[in-house]
DNA sequence: CCACATTTGTCCGTATGTATC
DNA sequence: AGATACATACGGACAAATGTG
């Protein structure tokens, strides 16, 4: 069980760009339709990886926005 | 935001058992199957709140079983 | 104000894999 | 070998909010 499911990479790999720095409170993320193409996953991997997110408090989504990360 | 999403309506549901004590932990909840008839809604909205409440450490999830109450 | 495109939020159905019994 | 049940994944549909023209 060493597997490690599509939405669950999503949202280690935005974490780790969050702990480099390479994303920043305010910055928007791609949107669902870049972020499947960029990891070539379906939509509900991608979604299932921002419920947990925003669950967690890490990002906020706006509809007809985006989705951004949280300020501290 | 004064409308609540079903698979928010079962996490805080569960949630609710588990705070009533109508919940205990070992205890094992309905099948998925179960679950989407007692609310009405599909899986996909049950699916989402096992997601939810797994990665809150709330309930644990085994495979050919079912899902189970988290010991404290 | 209205129409339109964009984007997220929610929801539905289904298929496959895997673990348990 | 078969039935049960969760885990993951795919695809598509509609609503709501936003921005632009």
């Amino acid at each position: 069980m060493t597997i490690t499911p599509n939405y669950r990479r999503i949202v280690d790999d935005i974490k780790q760009q969050i702990a480099d720095g390479r994303l920043t409170p305010g910055d928007q993320l791609p949107t669902v339709a870049a972020l499947c193409k960029q990891y070539g996953v379906s939509t509900t991997a991608v979604r299932n990886a921002m419920l947990l997110l925003r669950d967690q408090g890490i990002v906020e989504g706006h509809q007809g926005k985006g989705v951004f990360v949280k300020g501290a």
